[in-house]
RNA sequence: GCUCUCGUAGCUCAAAUGGAUAGAGCAACAGACUUCUAAUCUGUAGGUUAUAGGUUCGAGUCCUAUCGAGAGCGCCA
């Protein structure tokens, strides 16, 4: 929440301990009509004997904070709340200094997670989404944000690809990116279809671990190559990261982590695999039987890794939820090896299915490349407007991908539908970035958009959209607080919607009472930066026109 | 077989910690443009929250069972 609603938590926070209650006031949403919020967490008490002194005591510390109009209380114990907007507009502003940040957390966000040697595809687009919006709102509420990519450069894939190169007797210094994507599929079926291709490439495998030196200089450069082509690929799509480490950088602290984990009998051997000695069903291995690492080999040695060289109080691992198990052993491991008590949490997804419901394969050949959804949805915009900037039509483009992934509870499945993504009606990216160019030209086509504002005056409209707006806090707090960014991508859907109507219902240039046309200009600006703000949070980017 | 997730309007989805009359969008139907950008707005219709029990002042939300869907289950990541 914002700093003028915590201040009002805070001066609430002793009401229940004089009853000795363990218990805060707690702001919902109202579910009913003609009201901002209630309270609930009252209700309860109502059979009490002291409910009645503890319902007006609350009542009276929030009458006297001015931040909402006479509290209404019913019988049962709800309260009921409307904001008291002309508090609020010296008061709240919509931008990130509203929010001032007591408990400031590091947290790692490690999340896209593309494998090099593979193009991106359209399974990337939700890690990339939810994970570049987490960063962002994390990042407007005060907390210490530090994304990592963490490259899948390491292990299998990577051997196959080797063995392919050297089965093909191709100079890897030869390759451009476009060759290097149509050689992935092809070396993951040798893999599986021929038994001598899959030996050598375990082989290869393993001499990589050792550091072959012969093999890491081709390792290099097929990295080295694809990395710049991933970049030129986030660039278009306004991805970035503070950090691009990958499995590779951790895999020389993997053998003195085995080392001391078998020192101090936390794993042991079992048909000469490594596995943990937690009790846990399944058990958890940490290594193959050939002694060459996996998955959760490279991610524990990743959580030493960071904790020495980057420091973090949380990291959110933002993968699909198909991956739950891993990351529970991981989890529930990093404890068990006593690697430290910071917090981990998956920030799990649903699947991205195509649009009969059937699950994308991402290791098979025929995957749907993003650059390719790209494209679609671009020429889709530049038919509807081919008036605009490809520069603004490209940001359009971002904005359909971005939204239309956000607007799902991320732990739904999804079905990839080219109409939805491309849908300009409802709660779609275009319709967010209409309704603030509206705005923006509305405010242009004013004269003088600055002028002093002593008095709000408002209609029913005005109250609805600046009641909604002032309300901003409640829905990134939601976000924040459940690393769901969907609660602030309905919210940019519905203030925009309110504006629609603000923007509708009388028109503005023509209103000749200074106290009124201030007024409406005040909720235009307000509107404007709000929805700017929350765009940012979701990794949008607002356009100039169109 | 075992474990996990899920089942809400024709479709896609909301409803944090249990709270009042379960809300949106799409599609459908009916209306509003010599416009401050109609890529908009207004209205109508649509529900036994899979089923059956239980917990309590109160359940879409918690518990149990059943039915249905999806995912995962030591040598891929």
């Amino acid at each position: 929440m914002n700093n003028v609603i915590n201040n009002l938590i805070n001066s609430l926070a002793g009401e229940f301990k004089k009853y000795e209650l363990d218990e805060k006031i707690q702001f919902s949403l109202s579910k009913i009509g003609g009201y901002d919020l209630q309270i609930n967490n009252l209700v309860k008490h109502n059979k009490s004997d002291y409910f009645h002194e503890l319902q007006e005591n609350v009542i009276k510390t929030i009458n006297s904070s001015n931040i909402f109009l006479p509290v209404v209380k019913n019988d049962i114990g709800f309260l009921n709340l409307n904001l008291n907007h002309i508090y609020l507009m010296k008061n709240i502003t919509n931008t990130q200094s509203d929010f001032e940040n007591k408990n400031k957390s590091k947290i790692i966000f490690d999340y896209g997670g593309p494998n090099i040697g593979k193009p991106l595809h359209v399974g990337h687009m939700r890690t990339l989404n939810i994970g570049r919006s987490l960063y962002n709102i994390h990042s407007f509420i005060g907390n210490e944000v530090v994304s990592d990519i963490h490259l899948g450069d390491w292990g299998m894939p990577i051997a196959q690809i080797i063995t392919y190169l050297e089965k093909e007797a191709i100079e890897p210094q030869s390759l451009d990116s476009s060759q290097l994507e149509i050689i992935y599929p092809k070396s993951s079926e040798e893999y599986r279809q021929n038994k001598d291709f899959k030996t050598r490439a375990q082989e290869i495998n393993k001499l990589l671990n050792n550091n072959d030196q012969q093999l890491l200089k081709t390792w290099e450069s097929i990295k080295e190559l694809s990395v710049n082509s991933l970049k030129e690929n986030f660039a278009i799509l306004n991805h970035s990261f503070d950090y691009w480490l990958g499995e590779s950088d951790v895999n020389n602290l993997i053998p003195k982590m085995i080392d001391e984990l078998l020192k101090n009998e936390k794993i042991v051997y079992d048909d000469g695999a490594l596995i943990s000695e937690e009790d846990t069903d399944p058990k958890i291995l940490i290594t193959k039987s050939d002694g060459s690492y996996l998955y959760i080999t490279t991610d524990l040695a990743t959580i030493l890794f960071r904790q020495k060289n980057i420091g973090y109080d949380k990291t959110f691992y933002i993968v699909d939820n198909r991956q739950s198990l891993h990351f529970e052993q991981l989890f529930s491991s990093i404890k068990f090896f006593e690697f430290n008590n910071l917090e981990h949490e998956h920030i799990s997804y649903g699947t991205l299915n195509d649009r009969d419901g059937n699950p994308y394969k991402t290791r098979d050949g025929g995957t749907k490349p993003l650059s390719e959804l790209f494209e679609e949805t671009y020429k889709y915009i530049k038919e509807i407007n081919n008036a605009l900037d490809d520069s603004i039509i490209s940001q359009l483009t971002n904005s359909v991908l971005t939204y239309s992934d956000l607007i799902t509870n991320r732990k739904t499945d999804y079905k990839f539908d080219l109409e939805k993504f491309t849908n300009v009606n409802g709660k779609t990216g275009i319709y967010a970035q209409y309704s603030q160019v509206r705005a923006k030209k509305l405010l242009d086509n004013i004269e003088n958009n600055n002028n002093e504002l002593n008095n709000l005056t408002l209609n029913d409209v005005d109250k609805k959209l600046l009641s909604k707006l002032y309300l901003f806090s409640y829905f990134i707090e939601q976000s924040a607080l459940l690393n769901e960014p969907h609660h602030l991508a309905n919210y940019l859907y519905e203030i925009s919607n309110l504006f629609n109507q603000f923007y509708e219902s009388e028109k503005i240039l023509e209103i000749d009472n200074s106290d009124r046309l201030s007024s409406k200009i005040y909720i235009t600006n307000l509107f404007l930066t709000t929805s700017q703000n929350v765009m940012w949070c979701l990794g949008m980017t607002p356009v100039k026109k169109m």
